[in-house]
DNA sequence: GCCCCATTTGTAAGCGCTTACATTTAGAAT
DNA sequence: ATTCTAAATGTAAGCGCTTACAAATGGGGC
């Protein structure tokens, strides 16, 4: 605390505005607004600013402008690469504006997630991210209270005169449902992320319900086991689905990463995939691709989603634009793993 | 610009302080440091605070304070599961410092890291992590210039004076070389990370070489192949490689992904892992358990060393204390895709 | 009851910037 | 020339907080 280094000596508006012979007004007009300064005055400051290497104080522009040109976003993990595409995109834009993000994570847990928001708009964030719609309206409240621009991502419809960017997740479930009653199954498990405080996971649940009832199927017979986030926690419930008498001909899983473990299981099982069982994912991300035989899935945008939502939030701030509602496109990425029930490829796996 | 919503009314320390009936000094203390100030007073001030629901104010609090307790991260990519697994053991362990994480990725392009890092500078980052030693030494100076602590993660020993915790890339390369060496492996062949402004590729490269050499093999005899990082690309790489001859019995892969993609290139071509043909990986992400088979891999802490590099750097900034060196261990991780070399395959692919 | 010192509290000076408003300047129109 | 208007620049008032310093308070020890 006392041996602080002087931090120091940095050179301020002022010693720019002295060193080119003009008030820090122009210096600042010159900096930010650069078409209410004349060109020629300007170009001097501008030389000046660069002689000088002076960079202004973020605080202090912050507080008199009340603006950071910060902009937080909260999500659950990093460690998910979905949402780790879509902020990598989300950043992206945010700098190529001039601006910077700002992370937090909250682990799937709304007390933390909370924490965060309330911990970003302390630190002055302009706009907020957040994924999904689902959480405490107490929360909203308070964001609209304090006029912070929120953008949800992930989900489709949010709430109401916010802005969001997502997709209609049980549509998406529904179109892939409906594609494997079609190619004969009649039987289909489901494995889901845990849907408590998740729309996304229960609008892709519901919407193999609402597949199987289109078909005249009994939705309720659907076993669903909710689960952790991991491939061995895909492989756990697969093993349990399959004790199952008589067992499913298709497995759902929520997301790709079940989807692996899954397959994995199905392998350690001895069971061929799609022959003996078919597998679904959702989301398409890399390791969909990886996987024997590979995935079929629900291709999600995740970049283009992440970098429509810097957009929208950087609109509403600087040009005070009203909220927007964008859904995005999902489609079927038809691969090996799902079959219709009892086929054979012709080539015989290994 | 114009119709910029009141932002508003929100109470100030000053509210606070008369609300409580102390002064702004007062308040503050009990906010920072709350032993300064008698337990009836805080007691009191801290009722106000939360009746008020004041929140300090951000901008105001760098300006006065000179310090922001804001810490950037200034990756390559968040997209690679090693950086996101790092990155958030960092978040989680400034979060729990009370400090916030502002992150940017630089795309593995030089010009673009510096402008992040000068960025985060501007934007009043009290501390900053980045990935690797390797950078243009003016960037050293500049950082060393303003004070601002350092730490540099995922490549051993760093820059002399700045902080890092990492791990010996070359070593643990060696080791996994010389193991495979020790089953009999000659014709070894490496699939790399592009090296240039990566010295962790090249040190793991470098590593093989090395074990190489100790064997009394020739290093240069080693075919290498640099790629970007990605399943397709690694893939593109294990065809090309295969088309030597003879072929090598062993494909050592700089990273995961790599090796991801080799592996199912090698099922491509009709050969067999291990059989034919050994692979090897590099960073032990969950994608290595996942494929067929299962990945011979080298262990690295990924999320212990993002953790570890925030408690540095807070200490440095909190305490003042001195730079650190950590060097973390890794290890082996022997599954299926390393054995012994087996007969040469006299079936060609197709 | 008095003195001294440690603890608690208050006063007020900035921190470095933006911006409303005032002033000056320079063209254009007459 | 003169007047008017728009563009360019300057002046200076904060923005909301921290903290050095000063002042007040409250116990012990005598």
């Amino acid at each position: 605390m006392e041996l602080k280094p002087p931090k120091s000596d940095l050179p301020t508006l002022e010693d720019v505005a002295r060193a080119a012979g003009v008030s820090t007004a122009t210096v600042s007009r010159s900096l930010n607004s650069p078409d209410q300064v004349s060109e020629r005055t300007r170009q001097r400051v501008m030389a000046t600013v660069r002689a000088l290497r002076y960079s202004p104080n973020f605080g202090a522009r912050a507080l008199a402008a009340k603006r950071t040109n910060t902009y937080g976003a909260v999500i659950p993990t990093m460690e998910n690469a979905i949402f780790a595409r879509g902020l990598e995109a989300f950043q992206k834009v945010l700098v190529a504006n001039g601006a910077t993000m700002l992370v937090a994570s909250s682990s799937y847990d709304p007390a933390i997630e909370e924490d965060q928001i309330r911990t970003m708009i302390a630190r002055g964030a302009d706009g907020i991210l957040l994924i999904g719609a689902e959480r405490d309206p107490e929360i909203y409240d308070f964001l609209k209270e304090r006029h912070i621009p929120v953008v949800i991502a992930w989900s489709g419809t949010g709430v109401s005169a916010l802005s969001c960017v997502g997709f209609d997740n049980q549509a998406a479930a529904r179109e892939l449902a409906a594609r494997a009653i079609g190619l004969g199954h009649r039987r289909i498990a489901f494995i889901s992320a845990y849907t408590e405080n998740n729309d996304r996971a229960r609008d892709r649940v519901a919407g193999a319900r609402a597949a199987l009832e289109a078909a005249g199927l009994d939705p309720s017979a659907m076993p669903v086991l909710e689960t952790k986030y991991s491939i061995q926690c895909g492989r756990d419930a697969f093993v349990e689905l399959m004790r199952e008498s008589p067992r499913p001909t298709l497995v759902m899983c929520g997301n790709d990463v079940l989807a692996a473990g899954a397959m994995r299981a199905a392998h350690e099982l001895g069971l061929k995939v799609p022959a003996d069982v078919s597998i679904t994912g959702f989301d398409d991300i890399e390791l969909a691709t990886v996987i024997q035989p590979a995935l079929t899935t629900v291709h999600v945008p995740h970049r283009q989603m992440g970098g429509l939502a810097a957009e929208v939030l950087l609109a509403q701030v600087r040009d005070n634009s009203a909220a927007q509602q964008v859904n995005l496109e999902t489609y079927i990425v038809e691969r090996a793993s799902l079959a219709a029930p009892g086929f054979q490829p012709t080539v015989a796996a290994e």
